[in-house]
DNA sequence: GAAACGTCATGCGAATTCTTGTTGTCGAAG
DNA sequence: CTTCGACAACAAGAATTCGCATGACGTTTC
């Protein structure tokens, strides 16, 4: 999972981006409106955390302007807390949701994990696949009741396929939701995570569809 | 857009009715938890206003009933302004969104509405003809709902017919399409994978037009 | 400094795609 | 009605691409 965090006091900025990482988020950061509209125009992210006073270009116009684009990734705005009048402003832009300042990091957190979910269309913290199963407010992983232990990236590929179960995956989107912005990558990374993963959860779980991609778990229809 | 108020105050339980009502949804109310949670079980809710605090049954229960029983209608929960950690605990739960209470009328009808349309927006595109349907989100076949395997090309060259289906399209066409510039190839190909189909979705699902190319399904005038 | 983690390169094995050749079918002309 | 030519379907081997395991190397972490 790939978040960008818009956030132009430098302190707060830090803060969000240090919880998101430990949390398992792959994070790029912004510190201006012109930078993180750009941003969020150009790549794939699954959740985006904005906050609305930003220099150059205000938060809410980002916002506008992403959703006139046609992009639709969820966003989290922070605000203010006396300002409600922005909440309703910054919903009926095309927010999702909104943390008023100060918040709570947890609070923060449990949105974005909210927000991600339900992207992907699952109502509640645990995702099963068979056997495997997700908890994502804890990031634990068990396989037929037994805990298993992954590395932070392996964790991320799990969670991503997790999130999109049933659908066939390519590696480009892969890498690009695995990873931050420094994508040079042309070698074979992927395959090894997914060959890695593969041992630790049991190989049938993880199918290969030739020349498309990956897909996790059986038919669903709809 | 149909709606389920769920608030045991009789006072704030009318505001809401006639506010959602006023800006044209269905509504339907409920004054406690197990009134609320057996009628978002049994009926089909666009959305749910739920209030935590509840009688017979807490709205956190509620709610975790609902999820765990698959229902994934969004949910915007009411709590009191200063209890953060139930927020958490709410979204956590599988909340879609909150608002604080004492709250703006304005603020729960653009939280529904935002609710309302993100849910829309969740449908899973997929084309059918006759009996073959494809999920292009999944990148899934099936056929009389049985799922089949595709290579990469088969599915592409699928793809392409169901996105025209009843016209007619030439072999060069199909060439054109199914391969990036060097499309110089004096080979039948294109009728290899035309014949490959066919097995697997069936040979009535493809015409022949002699001269022309092939049409999948019925045909169209234009 | 050691262990864990992420990245990269190589070679093998296998699935897929391409080619070739043959058989089958349709349409028109004699 | 028959025959011929062109086009399409099928089959099977050849060629190529693709995916995976493995192990080495660089980097970070404790």
């Amino acid at each position: 999972m790939r978040i960008l965090v818009v956030e132009d006091d430098a302190d707060l900025n830090r803060q969000l981006v240090t919880a998101m990482t430990e949390a398992g988020y792959a994070v790029d950061t912004a510190y201006d409106g012109e930078e993180g509209h750009f941003m969020g125009d150009t790549e794939p992210y699954d959740a985006v955390v904005l906050d609305l006073g930003l220099p150059t270009l205000d938060g809410l116009s980002v916002l506008e302007n992403w959703r006139r684009d046609g992009r639709t990734m969820p966003v989290l705005i922070l605000t203010a807390r006396d300002r409600w009048s922005d909440k309703v402003a910054g919903i009926d832009a095309g927010a999702d949701d909104y943390v008023a300042k100060p918040f709570h990091m947890e609070e923060v957190l449990a949105r974005v994990r909210a927000l991600v979910r339900r992207a992907a269309g699952h109502a509640s913290n645990e995702i099963t696949c068979g056997t495997v199963r997700l908890d994502l407010r804890a990031g634990r992983v068990t396989v037929d009741g037994t805990p298993i232990k992954l590395t932070s990236h392996e964790y991320r590929l799990l969670s991503y396929l997790m999130h999109h179960q049933g659908k066939v995956i390519s590696r480009t989107e892969l890498t690009e939701h695995l990873y931050e912005q420094d994508f040079d990558r042309d070698s074979n990374t992927v395959e090894v995570f997914v060959g890695r993963l593969r041992k630790k959860i049991g190989s049938d779980m993880i199918e290969t569809i030739r020349g498309l991609g990956y897909r996790l778990g059986e038919a669903v229809d709809g």
